[in-house]
DNA sequence: CTGTTAGCGCATTCAG
DNA sequence: CTGAATGCGCTAACAG
């Protein structure tokens, strides 16, 4: 903005019409003559005209912009579906903001009340407080308030007593994949390490966990399912645990969390000269074919996940429906870990 | 906006004030009586009153948005700046738009063109264009046009004939400790991989590598600096041309044009149960942790690249000095791929 | 200290 | 097909 821009005003002038008439012929809504037409694109292109975007927010009240709210953007399952949703956006027209909430709830509700003064159309959440098994109330009504000025929508999370849109990986499905995939290779003692109990998307797993492991008839031993986060650290401190509390009595083949914790466990196997577990990670992350052996990953729908977020959106606008929850389901790459 | 959201009219009336009044109080810009002052803040902590940032942006002419543009979110490097810049553009009362332009030009041109319509204040440039040692002449003269209109940062980048700020790694003095530190392990033959030429990047570490090995007195074989790329792929491809090419004289250190490659080479050197190079890569991305063995890397002053790129962006609206060319240290990170 | 007025740049009635 | 007029929500003079 150093220099002062040209309006539509200014178009209108030099091709004698009115700036209503621009306007028209620039949205090209309404009939305008072929000679006003050529007239006025031929000065558009002369001084490459740009319209005002704020401007336009202001008058059709639509932002054409959405917020993006999650913890973490070097994150590479944030990255990938933020890539997804803007690359639909765009052929839509919209824009997308970037709030990084760095797991703080406090970033989270200002980066909210940011959005909403900014006029998002439309808000996608992930991480944070929607994958809480009990979130605060207070983190509850915060959102349930603002949902009742803007669409948002969860992806891979959920929030209880909150009527909110949602699309989601079905990972209770990813799960059954892998289990299935290692019943075949022949396993039958499979172990599960890493996540926190009362995130949902580890409840979600450890569930159906037990549950396919009982479908399969196979033993569902307590200790052979451990908890710990979900950095590499954590993988290696599980590992250990496995390891340790299990002496006599060890799984095969062991799942991770996610594909950070299989690191760990992997790095911790390497210092131990251990390898004779076959390992299968969560999220099929670059992480996956860097690490040696390549890991067997769950891949996300992360195309799905980006597109319809945006969709979902920009439909919302229109239609006043009930709150969908959809999900979808990933599919299982099976690389060295695990032959 | 499902709602009629309420103005600074709404609450102007139910005061029996003026707009003007309201704004002020809002603002606190100019003085205004204690009691009309209690009298407002009452009522928009009864209506939950959040100002429009359209209309405010439209009046001020001053969006408070900086536009974010590189290749790929999924690059650490990018996304480890954007956090940085992030952190402290929300400090200023900034908002970050994020574009991806997947290293493609024509992507890179569209977004330049959207944040210039969405007024955004500046423009944080990264990858692309900026790292081609000879651009295009209409990649330039694009940004060289834009920059007329908007502030415009490069991160890591350059373009010559482009007079426009810009705060970089100093890659050279990368380099420069990566030799240091091998020449401190006794290491006298080393070789570098990876990278293009006509990449500035890549260029300015190959230049640095020849200098410093000149500076140690070392020899500079031709052979041992091997362009192929900047992926996994790559780090392996050109590992295998380096035992293949100098089977009868191999360097004892290899330094990566950044982590991935490293991560190449160190996955073919399994494979062929090699364990005797000394390795580093270049990045320092969490890769560097993730791998066995941990790899020594040079760290990005991520931190300094993304304030310092905003804060110049918001300077640049005052001072209207000439383009300031920073360069900033980075520091080496050593674990035990050098041990 | 406060109210009135006039835009910011654009899109949309409402009349021709 | 086109122009004049109005308003989106807010801020900034300009008067009091």
């Amino acid at each position: 903005m150093k220099q002062k821009s040209i309006t539509i005003y200014d178009i209108a002038r030099e091709a004698n019409v009115s700036s209503a008439t621009v306007s028209r012929v620039i949205a090209g809504n309404y009939p305008v003559s072929e000679k006003t037409k050529k007239k006025v694109f031929d000065l558009i292109e002369k001084y490459d005209y740009q319209p005002n975007a704020v401007a336009r927010s202001l008058t059709k009240k639509e932002s054409k912009m959405i917020g993006v709210i999650l913890p973490d953007i070097t994150n590479p399952f944030f990255a990938q579906v933020f890539i997804e949703a803007e690359k639909y956006a765009l052929t839509k027209g919209y824009t997308l903001i970037l709030c990084n909430s760095m797991n703080s709830s406090e970033l989270e509700s200002r980066h909210l009340r940011v959005l909403s003064e900014r006029q998002v159309e439309g808000i996608i959440f992930m991480g944070g407080r929607i994958n809480k098994t009990h979130p605060e109330v207070s983190e509850i009504n915060e959102l349930k308030y603002v949902i009742e000025k803007i669409p948002v929508i969860l992806v891979n999370g959920r929030m209880e007593t909150l009527e909110c849109p949602s699309i989601s990986t079905n990972e209770a499905k990813g799960i059954e994949l892998i289990i299935d995939h290692l019943v075949k290779q022949g396993h039958t003692k499979i172990g599960l390490i890493g996540g926190m109990t009362g995130i949902t998307t580890t409840d979600i797993k450890v569930e159906a966990f037990r549950q396919n492991l009982e479908k399969h008839k196979l033993a569902v031993v307590d200790s052979w399912q451990i908890y710990s986060g979900y950095d590499v650290k954590r993988g290696k401190e599980a590992m250990e645990e496995m390891l340790e509390v299990n002496k006599h009595n060890l799984p095969t083949a062991i799942i991770g969390i996610n594909d950070l914790v299989v690191i760990g466990a992997l790095k911790l196997c390497h210092q131990k000269k251990i390898n004779n577990f076959s390992f299968v990670g969560f999220d099929d992350s670059e992480l996956t074919q860097n690490s040696i052996p390549e890991i067997t990953s769950v891949s996300h729908p992360y195309n799905e996940l980006g597109e319809k977020a945006v969709d979902m959106l920009i439909k919302s606008k229109t239609t006043d429906s009930k709150a969908e929850n959809l999900f979808i389901d990933p599919h299982l790459v099976v690389r060295e870990s695990t032959i």
